[in-house]
DNA sequence: ACCTGAACACCGTTCAAGT
DNA sequence: ACCTGAACACCGTTCAAGT
């Protein structure tokens, strides 16, 4: 049988999600596919075109199902940017959470320069719109996603290897010499750290918020208040 | 000749910084050393314990020629920590960027919890130290470390790709597709991004203090000034 | 303690040739 | 347009055996 490029594109999602990134091989992806590896570079030049791809593919159906909400940040709106912003980084990390690995996979192609550059735009677009300057925003979008990638990473790491040593049981020897969390914390421990990444990312965001009270000091209320007024 | 455990790692550092991390085989290390890839696994049960050495060097050298002051966080002098916290994430980037693709190899054994933790310690006391919760803390190390790991590779992989792009010269076809800095611009493109990591680094600085501001209100002066006094 | 030699089970990529 | 078959130049790791 023969196959498109974004059937492969398809198959190569199936298999990182079941097998994980480093399974993601290309004679493993051709005997999915039911072809010869060579086959595959019909479609793609390399295996990072691959996986550049597959990156905008998560990012696409994250975007089909959950779009980023148009918030506004319309002139008439200044306030909002905070908001966007968080949606942003909010639906970055609930697209690569979706397939194991995806934090990986996203932040690698990102870093190649490769694709998977919509989080930035949109960032550096929303920041733009509020006033900062295109130097700062830059700075400010790309500390937001290095955040999110390593976060994000962070997280999938440690949800695999809580589900291998899930796998391995209560065997005495396959985990010798640290502290283990007894089986009752381990239900909590597989999911992911929501928390811990809405903390970090209010953080950068109140850094944000900062820069333009310590430069641009838009007509602030008595003792600033905006600067605390988040909730 | 026979090699001591640290002869390898020594070596497997000359091999990272001279020909980049994806050099840095087990074949090719033997093979620096005069000796079989097989003799490496009676020093190292496997390459992630290499890498991991090969991380605690790169800080420990780091750390023997500049070590990072001890802004006393003494409990007389509470106000530090902001100076300590850049000064640690100022030394990080520093030991990394001093051997080729250093924050790749430090950020990998770091996030696979095998080493390279001393800057996240140093993180969590100076603002454990500084009063804040040790939930706080942990979340507030974790951002700066994927910050300055985030920021740091990315430096890294403009610099090889520039120097790359400066090996090819002016070939036409070699560059075919985009914006290409003209040979004068080249020049500084391939400094290290010095200031947007000091802006990057002060926002997330700027955003723990903003959290202690929303929290712990500390006395603040008249409009709380202590938010935007730091120069 | 440190190393050899040989093997095992893999990789990504190229390329002439087929349909 | 899409794929095969075979090859090239590699990987990490294991293991019995040597000194």
């Amino acid at each position: 049988m023969r196959h498109s490029r974004h059937d492969v594109v398809t198959t190569a999602l199936q298999v990182l999600d079941r097998h994980g990134l480093v399974d993601l091989t290309m004679r493993r992806l051709g005997a999915e596919l039911g072809v010869q590896p060579s086959a595959l570079y019909h479609h793609f030049r390399d295996k990072q075109s691959l996986l550049a791809a597959v990156a905008d593919e998560i990012l696409r159906r994250h975007d089909d199902v959950a779009p980023v909400p148009v918030v506004s940040t319309a002139p008439d709106r200044p306030g909002d940017w905070a908001a966007a912003v968080s949606a942003v980084c909010a639906g970055l990390r609930n697209a690569m959470l979706a397939y194991r690995d995806g934090a990986d996979v996203v932040a690698t192609v990102f870093a190649f320069g490769m694709g998977a550059r919509t989080p930035l735009t949109r960032l550096v677009a929303i920041l733009r719109d509020a006033g900062f300057s295109a130097a700062f925003a830059d700075t400010a979008a790309r500390t937001l996603l290095h955040f999110v990638f390593g976060h994000t990473a962070d997280e999938q790491l440690h949800l695999q290897a809580d589900a291998a040593g899930a796998l391995l049981g209560s065997t005495p020897d396959a985990t010798p010499d640290a502290a283990i969390p007894a089986d009752s914390v381990l239900a909590d421990a597989v999911l992911a750290d929501d928390a811990g990444f809405a903390v970090g990312l209010r953080l950068i965001v109140a850094g944000i918020r900062a820069e333009r009270a310590a430069t641009v000091p838009v007509r602030p209320g008595p003792c600033g208040q905006s600067v605390s007024s988040t909730r």
